[in-house]
DNA sequence: CACGGAAACATACATTGTATGGAACTGCAA
DNA sequence: TTGCAGTTCCATACAATGTATGTTTCCGTG
């Protein structure tokens, strides 16, 4: 069986999924597919393009139902369980991936995508839904990188569309996001705890599966 | 000037924070203390150690006021922001050890001290404390990875306490935990959205500094 | 001054990614 | 079939890295 760029991808995600992606090289994945290191250079310039090959060919394995007529609220639910489902199909890659910025999501990815639709949905002004987009996106995999790394456990067991300058420097609209996001995990624990009369959630995170 | 160990953590942040923990190497940090490469091998195991060494150094300058008398809303935004400027401090080595799980938290942890005492005046029940530890420290520290590392940008532009069982096996809890944080940016959301009636918050996430 | 332990050093090795140049194969024209 | 061009493969080589191993230098104490 010749070489192939697929090929070579598909060998490295077995392999990383084997024995993680820091256990990947390029000497390991000549031997796996029967061939000279060297070799694999002919199909592939170096080993980050294996790495962003492996990526787009997990991400391409991205599937989400899109229901339209659905809540905002479910959809947002299903597309994160969606997407941790894919994680869970690939921990080692995805853990690695998330951490070191392999630019896994891109525009026109299918999460993304999904993502400002319902975040737009949900009535986010077109103005703000970049913001509130990074927000979900960053939680999403910030909590899933967590999941897969272990660090969650650690944790808990110690005893579209800029279409509008808002003025800000970057480094502002980094500190406005952080701080948006802080504000909704705050509202989000206030309604939990029923602090407020915001009643439809609150005590429903005790003691269920 | 004879090496000594903290010399050797102190001058392997300097690198760090100059040039990112994947430049530094053995070699360079017993230039930059001009010393043969071997003699660190006399205060230090390994290089990993070295990196350990770095985060309790790092994290010893940890620093929080504790407001007794403040509302925990206010006393965790506080905290978050003063785990925020140390991480600013050193951006390159956290970036670094939130993502390869150098374990930079332990307990005793004066932020993990303090996160879960701000949790527990919040009122969350004690069963539940790890769990919200854990849901508070994986979305800050996810946060702040995604804004150090860069992908908060990339995303926002294109286009103590175990004393009870609970007896779910360690990967339901952590589908717990994740469901658990989703379930907070979600109802947090609806708040902002002023969705139903929670009030305070409404609205004030719009073009404010 | 002698000596014993600690610190520093020089050398060496395995492992990594990859540059370089030649060998082998493949498809096609004559 | 033969000749040839281009693609694919492979053997060798190199620099960078962490660190094992053995030797030398130093420094305080008897």
């Amino acid at each position: 069986m010749p070489l192939s760029e697929a090929g070579i991808y598909a060998a490295a995600l077995r392999l990383i999924d084997a024995d993680g992606v820091e256990a990947l090289t390029m000497r390991k994945l000549a031997t796996a597919l029967d061939a000279n290191p060297m070799s694999l250079y002919h199909h592939v310039p170096n080993k980050d393009a294996v790495l962003h090959g492996v990526a787009r060919m997990v991400g391409t394995q991205f599937r989400t139902v899109t229901l339209e007529d659905a809540p905002w609220q479910e959809r947002l639910r299903l597309l994160a369980m969606d997407f941790r489902t894919l994680a869970h199909r690939h921990p080692m890659f995805m853990g690695y991936s998330f951490s070191h910025h392999v630019d896994f999501i891109q525009p026109e990815d299918p999460f993304l995508v999904a993502l400002t639709a319902i975040l737009d949905a949900a009535g986010v002004p077109h103005s703000e839904l970049p913001n509130f987009t990074a927000l979900g996106g960053v939680v999403i995999t910030g909590v899933l990188t967590a999941e897969l790394n272990g660090a969650l456990h650690r944790w808990s067991s110690l005893k579209p569309p800029t279409d509008g300058e808002d003025g800000l420097t970057p480094r502002g609209r980094d500190v406005r996001i952080f701080r948006l996001t802080l504000d909704t995990m705050i509202i989000g624990l206030e309604s939990q705890l029923g602090a407020d009369g915001a009643g439809q959630g609150a005590g429903h995170w005790i003691a269920q599966s």
